[in-house]
DNA sequence: CATTTGTTACGAAAATATTCGTAGATCAAT
DNA sequence: ATTGATCTACGAATATTTTCGTAACAAATG
């Protein structure tokens, strides 16, 4: 369907990834500038992997302008799903709630989200009774 | 602290000590047929992966009888946690009860486990209203 | 005791992923 | 128009991970 997902991404492209859903879209410089923060490596590097990226078809880009502006290809939250399937299958045994239980447990959460969970929980109870 | 820790282990050898966590113990052709199962590699190629864990201190092994003995020498639940962080920070922007949400979602889950998840809340809001 | 079978050790090839240097293009400012 | 800054493209070097062939040895089998 999509011309592309075949390819699973990479740690560091996973990165750029999440910051593209954050910002949207962005050039390689905006990318690589928040990449820094929490990286060290060069501006080519940055580049090449993007670039890479958009042959995967992770990612597009609107070359119209001499800067290219590029934007994820691939939903976060399909990437999101096919991780965490990965993660509950080799980690934790197949098990969703031992991994809900574990995330729930060693990261600070609010009042707010908790009720989310809360509700959340109520409508799939819901959905069993049928 | 602990004899070795700082190698956080690969793709593969997460498969690896996902079979070891399940088993407790077992030998290379235990773990080997485990994974032949899900997987496409040679005999010699599980081996190989398991000494150089042994080598970076993520398996343990028992070499008192020809065949060797492997064991896992880091905890589940450490490596279950130090994995979430990670994704949490990356692909799910820092926010863990978006990961909760994401996880419930697409999975089965048993009454028994939701009940758990259920308790769990609570007594995660009873410590927060202290 | 010779042969087959199963095991570890080891080195190195193959496959993947990451990094960066350099060249050429474009554009803005002198 | 020359310079300087910034960008893309590209190739290649590095680093990492995965795979496996081969040798050596031990144990079981005939």
């Amino acid at each position: 369907m999509s011309t592309a997902k075949n390819n699973k991404p990479t740690e560091s492209e996973l990165e750029i990834l999440g910051i593209l859903w954050e910002k949207g879209s962005g050039t390689v410089r905006d990318v690589h500038e928040i990449l820094e923060k929490s990286k060290d490596a060069g501006y080519t590097t940055t580049l090449k992997l993007m670039q890479i990226m958009h042959e995967k078809g992770l990612l597009k880009r609107d070359t119209s302008s001499k800067t290219h502006v590029y934007e994820a290809a691939i939903s976060r939250e399909s990437t999101q799903q096919q991780l965490l399937n990965k993660m509950i299958n080799t980690v934790f045994n197949g098990s969703a709630s031992q991994l809900v239980l574990q995330a729930l447990g060693n990261h600070h959460s609010s009042q707010e989200e908790l009720d989310k969970i809360k509700q959340y929980l109520n409508e799939i109870e819901q959905q069993q009774k049928k």
